[in-house]
DNA sequence: GCAAGGTC
């Protein structure tokens, strides 16, 4: 008789493992002393054998540095310690209370976390520094997939030790990203301290780097780009009082002649209707969301960002209202019985219909993309009820993913193109039509989805039409557009940057960094700053190229070709010298980084015009002698202008990019940690909108008043 | 207060 100690990556993946190895299905859920009582320990009985199956909260362990200096560089002695010990607010502290406990009692110590880098990692490193084993007597299952079979399979031919090289290349991965992000970071923010005695945080990272170039380079393609000239012949016809435009076979004309000699060909002439021609064709049902694909529709059904995505799914899941969504999954296993989640979908209104008509199919088959991931299906509904009190952003994106997870059993749609030949002189110009035939899963994917349907006008072959305007328009080629939080994500996704649990996150920092601004991405000036300077000491860390080599390092590890000291070691030598060549020259670093920050917080207090001058900017500012914020115009100092305004002291104040629809003036968000954000008019004291009990409030609480009274939040 | 990667 064997005591085992299984360890699990998440709570969910551990629940499985533990039913799947309970010989009765059944393990015992045991109670816990105080200091780790909320960690699920589960007790399995097999073939006489104990297995106890805890889960951990992905990552347990991190890397600090290995120093009380405080912050400075270069920075190369670091170690691994309990993730509760690198961030205080890491839920980690129980589950290596947990896996201390029971890794000392039992015979043998299994890792069973997803079978890739980071997986490896997660055990190896739970196995290692709280169970205090050596890796080369550490058990490992691996399994594809978290079904009974292939749990059981992975058991019964557990491998006899952890991979090794796998998992030293998931430590390495951590260590440099560590030393490269820790280091670079900290050489930027300082330089701006040791030189200007300022701080601001200016951060960077194999992802972010990258990332912001990206959005960089497409800016100066954007700044740089040379727009040639082009000609449209914009054609009319008018049908039964209604002027209708007319496409030219010619979309762009490139020179200015050639327009012209057309519109004089075609001039005064009538159209015949030479061709009406028609293309039938089918679409496949859409494949079943993964969390890239459900951050894309509901950026574009819903305006959202990706992590806002993300945050709501995570709800969800939560909840257990959907599957977990951080996954790249587009192919379901056999064992997941959609019959029984479209029957508790029959029990919402919503879905009833629908659910019913695919049950009544005789087969369901769902459809499958190519990618795969070995521990998560795609997203999908539970099937348990939602509740009425889901947020609008968890309400919105339930709604998608259980549309989605009809219309992925839907028949094809059919369509029907059509196009209408109108022969002017031997010059084609047409229109288009579209029509639905059979809607197929659009039927089921409603009110996503929706395609606009366009008739013809009722023209036969041969009848002459008359041209009711014709016109040349110049139009200009245009450049690349820019990125919005969804393209951008694309990119990452296509260039392998980041994961899909961080690409969003990301995102995130350089907004919050101030080097990128808006839902049409630019880069700030402070954001090309940061990628200048990069740029000039290490264009190695702002290149997709340090990841590619990151790969092939790590796998050069995994197969045993390189030993992970000597990988360490030359990232150390190589980043040394980047951090000499910083340091050498930190005083104009600093400066230059520092001018831009001056120039973000600058633009990141002003309102816009002011209305009552009309010269002036309204400008968030501080009195200097009594230290409170208000609002004032910049009129002031040029004795145009004296119009101010009291505003809240307390949170975050920033300018949005509307105007009071009351009384015109530039508005502001103001930001509380734990509030939600609100929005005032800093005309408050003599705007129309401003709700009485404010001003009745106003003589006691002074701005303050206007918190929480202020409906007119955003998101 | 700094990275990127898991997960609640």
């Amino acid at each position: 008789m064997v005591n085992y100690l299984c360890i699990s990556e998440k709570p969910t993946a551990a629940k499985r493992l533990a039913t799947a190895l309970d010989q009765q299905g059944k393990p015992k859920k045991l109670l816990n002393p105080r200091n780790f009582s909320k960690v699920p320990v589960y007790e399995c009985r097999r073939n006489g054998d104990t297995i106890f199956v805890i889960p951990a909260l992905g990552h347990l362990f991190s890397t600090v540095e290995d120093s009380a200096r405080g912050w400075h560089y270069p920075a190369f002695s670091y170690k691994w310690v309990p993730s509760y010990l690198a961030n205080p607010k890491h839920g980690s502290r129980p589950f290596i209370a947990a896996f201390t406990k029971y890794g000392k009692d039992v015979d043998e110590v299994i890792v069973a976390t997803d079978y890739d880098l980071e997986g490896e990692v997660i055990g190896a490193s739970i196995a290692k520094f709280a169970c205090d084993r050596q890796l080369t007597d550490v058990k490992r299952m691996k399994f594809s997939t978290l079904t009974k079979e292939d749990i059981v399979n992975s058991y019964e031919n557990m491998h006899p030790t952890v991979n090794i090289n796998l998992a030293n290349a998931g430590f390495a991965r951590h260590e440099i990203d560590w030393l490269y992000g820790i280091n670079l970071t900290r050489a930027l923010t300082l330089s701006i301290k040791h030189s200007t005695g300022r701080y601001k945080l200016v951060t960077t990272g194999r992802v972010q780097g990258p990332t912001l170039k990206f959005v960089a380079d497409r800016e100066r393609e954007i700044q740089t780009f040379v727009p040639t000239p082009r000609w449209v012949i914009d054609a009319r016809i008018v049908l039964e009082g209604e002027e209708i435009p007319l496409e030219f076979n010619q979309k762009f004309v490139p020179t200015l002649a050639e327009a012209e000699k057309i519109v004089s060909e075609v001039i005064d002439k009538d159209g015949v209707v030479s061709k009406i021609s028609s293309r039938e064709f089918s679409q496949n049902p859409p494949l079943p969301f993964n969390l890239g694909s459900l951050q894309s529709e509901a950026y574009r059904y819903f305006g959202y960002t990706p992590s806002r995505t993300l945050r709501a799914a995570e709800t969800l899941y939560l909840s257990a209202l959907i599957s977990y969504p951080r996954t790249s999954s587009q192919q379901f296993a056999e064992s997941i019985n959609h019959k029984v989640i479209l029957k508790e979908l029959t029990k919402n209104e919503l879905y009833k219909a629908r659910a019913n008509k695919l049950l009544a199919l005789p087969k369901l088959k769902p459809t499958r993309g190519n990618k795969r991931d070995p521990a998560h299906p795609p997203i999908h509904p539970t099937g348990n009820k939602a509740p009425a009190s889901l947020s609008g952003d968890a309400s919105n994106i339930y709604r998608l993913v259980t549309c989605r997870y009809l219309a992925m059993f839907g028949p094809p749609t059919v369509k029907k193109s059509l196009r209408l030949d109108i022969d002017v002189n031997k010059h084609i110009f047409f229109l288009r039509g579209m029509k639905v035939l059979k809607k197929g899963w659009l039927e089921y994917y409603a009110p996503f989805g929706k395609v606009d349907e366009i008739e013809l006008p009722d023209l036969a072959e041969g009848d002459t039409v008359n041209i009711s305007s014709i016109m040349l328009k110049q139009s200009y080629t245009q450049p690349l557009a820019r990125y919005n939080p969804n393209s951008l994500l694309k990119k990452m996704e296509d260039e392998e940057l980041g994961t899909k649990a961080t690409r969003a996150s990301i995102i995130d920092i350089l907004y919050s960094r101030g080097y990128i601004e808006d839902d049409s991405i630019y880069a700030t000036d402070l954001g090309f700053a940061v990628i200048d300077t990069l740029e000039k000491n290490s264009p190695d860390i702002i290149s997709v190229e340090l990841t590619r080599n990151l790969e092939k390092e790590m796998e050069s590890i995994t197969t045993g070709d390189k030993r992970r000291e000597i990988v360490l070691m030359e990232s150390i030598i190589l980043l040394k010298k980047i951090l000499e060549s910083f340091y050498q020259k930190e005083k104009i670093i600093g400066v230059t980084l520092q001018e831009q920050v001056q120039n973000l917080k600058q633009r990141q207090r002003m309102l816009g015009l002011c209305p009552v001058c009309k010269q002036g900017d309204l400008i968030i500012t501080r009195s200097t002698t009594t230290k409170k914020r208000f609002v004032g115009c910049t009129g002031y100092y040029k004795k145009l202008c004296d119009w101010s305004a009291p505003i809240p002291q307390a949170g975050y104040a920033s300018p949005t990019k509307n105007n009071c629809k009351h009384c015109g003036f530039p508005m502001l968000t103001i930001r509380k940690k734990g509030k939600r954000p609100y929005t005032i008019c800093p005309n408050w004291l003599n705007c129309s909108g401003t709700p009485k009990e404010v001003l009745e409030n106003y003589e006691n609480n002074k701005a303050e008043a206007l918190e929480g009274v202020i409906e007119d939040s955003e998101d």
